[in-house]
Order: C-alpha cells, then sequence, then structure tokens
DNA sequence: TCTATATAATGGTCATACCATTTAATCATT
DNA sequence: AATGATTAAATGGTATGACCATTATATAGA
C-alpha cells in the first residue's frame, strides 16, 4: 500500500547523483572526478561521506580509485567486474557446483551459436575467423596455453548473437569457469580437439546455419562437461 | 610469470576475513556482528577501515546494516540483490534494450521448462500445482493483479530445473523484466493468457514431456514479446 | 642527457567528538 | 494492571583535523 520511506544516508543521495552522471554520459569512462576533499566542499558534506560513496560505486565497478598525485576517482569503462564477482559470491554461497555452471553455461552458448548464425555481421565473422586462424597457428608453433584463444573464440560468438545480456551472461560463467579449470592444464589433445570444434562452429556461423552451429556447439561443451564430470567437480569451487 | 602482489587496503584484508567466515559458514544468517567499536579493536585498526570494509560488504549483499540500539551488521540470507543491481547497472550503463532482455529470458526459460520436466521432485509438482491454482482462483475472484502470480510460477519452475545458477540468472532477469513492466498494467486478457500458459506448461512438466514444457515456454514468452515489440521498448529502461 | 632528489597532490588511516535513531527500561497516569 | 510518556543507553552516521603512504612531476646535480 504504502511505499517505505528512507534515505537515511546522505552518501547514498551522493552515490545516486554520481551513478546518475555517469548513466547519463555527464561523465564518460576515463573521466577523473574532483579530488574527495573537493567533492566534499562541492556537495556540501564531509570527506567521510564522500568517501563512503565512492567506496561503493568502487565496488560496484562504476569507478577506479588510484593513489598518489593525479590519482583519484575514474570513471571506468563498463566491465563485467561486479556481475561476475557477485555471481561468483553466490555460488560460494549456496555452493553451487562446477557441473551446474557447465550446464549453465551449454545452456546459453548452444543459443548464442544459433543465434550468431543468423546474425553475424561481415566484420564479426571477419573477427571470428581471425580468433580461430590464431589460435591454430599457435597450437601449430607448440604453444599450448590454448585458454585465452577459448576465451576469444567465445567472446567474438557470443558477441556476434547481438544480445548484450547474453554475451554479459555468458562472459561472467566463462570467467568463473575458467578459474577453476586453470588448474587442469590442457592437454595437447584437449586443445587440439578446441580448436577443430571452434573451427567448426566458425564454419557453421557463416554458412548461416544455425542449427549446425548449435548441436555443435553442444557437442562443443559437453566433451568439457565429461571431462568436468570426471573429476567429481562439485568441491571444485570451494578454493581459496 | 610472478603473480602482482598487491594489498594496499587494509580494509581489504577485513573483507577478505569476514567474508571467509560467511562463506565457510562460521557466520549464519542472521548472525551479529560485534559493533564497529569492538571489530575495530578486534582487528586492531580504526574505526574508519571497519567501515570502508563493511560498506563493501553491504553493498555486495552480504551483510544488512541497522542503526540504533541492537543495531549493527547482520549477515544475510543469500539474496540476489547484488546480482540483479549489477546486471541493471550493466544495462544501463550501456543501454541494452528491453528486446534483449526478453530474447534472454526466452533463452534461459525455455531451458529450464525442459530440464523441469526431467527433474521435478514430487515436492516441486506439487508446488507448482499449488501456484498455478492460486492464481487461478485469484483470477476468477476478480484480482487482475497477476505479476505476483507470474513471479511465482517462474520462479518455482526454476528451482525445478535443479541448476541454480540458472534459478539465479533468470531470477534477476525476471526482476528487471517485471520492474519495466510494471509500468503497464497487465489487461484482463494478458493475465487469463498467462494463466492458460501456465497451467498448460505445469501439465507438460508433470508428465515429464520436455520437449512439449520447452515449446509452450517458447510460445508463452513470445506472447510477451511481441507485447514489448508492439511499444518499441528500446528506451523503457531509462527510467529514473 | 640522464639520474637522483625534493615537492606537491591525493587517497588511506587514525583519533576524537558529537548527532540521529532505535531499543529497552523506567515512570507516571488512568 | 494496563497503557502511554519519558528517559537512558547502544549503535551507526557524520564531522574535523591531522598525519602517513604513494605517485607524478618538477628541480637539481652529475
Amino acid at each position: 500500500m504504502f511505499t517505505k520511506v528512507q534515505v537515511s544516508r546522505v552518501s547514498e543521495e551522493i552515490i545516486r547523483q554520481i551513478e546518475q552522471a555517469i548513466y547519463s554520459e555527464k561523465l564518460l569512462p576515463g573521466d577523473r572526478l574532483a579530488p574527495e576533499r573537493e567533492l566534499a566542499e562541492q556537495f556540501g558534506v564531509s570527506r567521510i561521506t564522500i568517501r563512503d560513496a565512492l567506496r561503493v560505486l568502487e565496488s560496484n565497478g562504476l569507478i577506479e580509485i588510484r593513489v598518489g598525485a593525479n590519482g583519484g576517482a575514474f570513471v571506468r569503462e563498463p566491465n563485467l567486474d561486479s556481475l561476475s564477482s557477485s555471481l561468483n559470491s553466490m555460488i560460494k554461497f549456496k555452493k553451487a557446483s562446477l557441473l551446474e555452471l557447465t550446464e549453465a553455461r551449454k545452456v546459453i552458448e548452444t543459443a548464442t551459436a544459433e543465434l550468431a548464425a543468423d546474425r553475424a555481421s561481415p566484420e564479426d565473422l571477419e573477427l571470428l575467423e581471425e580468433v580461430v586462424m590464431a589460435a591454430r597457428k599457435a597450437l601449430e608453433s607448440g604453444d599450448l596455453y590454448y585458454m585465452p584463444h577459448s576465451v576469444n573464440f567465445h567472446s567474438a560468438l557470443a558477441k556476434s548473437a547481438k544480445n548484450y545480456i547474453l554475451e554479459l551472461t555468458v562472459g561472467s560463467f566463462r570467467t568463473q569457469f575458467y578459474n577453476v579449470l586453470e588448474k587442469l592444464l590442457p592437454t595437447r589433445d584437449m586443445a587440439e580437439k578446441a580448436a577443430e570444434d571452434h573451427w567448426g562452429i566458425y564454419e557453421a556461423v557463416k554458412a548461416g546455419d544455425g542449427k549446425l552451429a548449435r548441436q555443435l556447439m553442444e557437442e562443443h561443451l559437453s566433451y568439457f562437461e565429461n571431462k568436468v564430470h570426471t573429476l567429481n567437480g562439485s568441491s571444485l569451487l570451494d578454493d581459496e
């Protein structure tokens, strides 16, 4: 019936105003806010209150604080930090398993693969090809550290699907996933298998064959799902 | 080669310790941390530093701070707040559209519907039936405010799919979605259509027919997607 | 020209004080 | 005895002022 009336903290109003300035692009990424002492004066509050606000904005990934001369609070590029860290937090809190994460990834990435086949622009395809080729070349020259190439491929694919929300979501899933998987050095086989899969998916996307792209992605991720399965992965997320 | 060594802030170490205590369940939801002044003494730092840490933990949804006698920092139940707020933030930051959100929902919820058909326990089915029945009854008695029932249904369904990560994700999508949709009072037709759809999905899940559940969910969400489409919804998310 | 040093800007932390809010206990009134 | 008002105590919120630590830049010296 009635909505709660509550603005007990001055710092909240300051957070609101700075957020607003960022969202409305009055403050752009890279811009520097005034030093704390000046902000305090401008807002007519103490430095403490300003610092409270900056702390929250920093924790939400909106600004970055640097110390020293010419330091201060800088508006960040849009980033996944807060999204992945809150996902990470939820996972630890409720002890979700790596298997759930893999399954979730499969759900979203099979969909993005299909969408990408419909929507990828010529530039997207170009980027995808570049990524896939680079990965191949690296493999041939004996580089076994395949993970960055994998990240690149899946990111480029998500981007091609033209749905920023799915891109964000799967991006933060993937971050979690790799954090864990980093402990399992990829063997040559795994890397080669991944490179082949990626190539196939790329070709399906290029051909505009959504169903095939979906199916290949499904197989690709299932392969790694099985790898995870053999590790009985449920406790892998409780690292530290 | 070497990993960055960096703990320039004392408050970060305090955050780490308190997080750790929560994740390891040494601190349980509802527990109260010592008053700021005592924590300061225990950690051997000033109150400011403690407050910095508490500010961040609060912003991450791990604790809740209440003022007054018997106030203090209380460990919260696991919650979606930080996840949805960072999603919300990203959406505003990059101005993602409501259509993207709807599409993302469709991707995940069609999958959860299918999974639910495989995995729903008898208790899950009972809850689903209860929810669907309650919604019907409310409609018959002329209650047009259908949204809470819809939330209940989709939540119960997500829970039945036994993948906490998907449940979280779609939960925070839905929050966003309803925030926007609340401005469009649901007409009688929309409510009745939704109630029928939900019933059908429930029956498919109960019958264990995953493909059917997926298809019905697809149709259900597409219907609302079209409604959104007619509103040319792209700017609806820039509310405040 | 290059390197070391001093200087200034700026966030991080501290100590102390007081205010505002909330709970609980006490007291007064009926 | 019950209820309402008053007071007291606990606790977070904010303010001041100070000093420390880090960093970039300017200055001085080799």
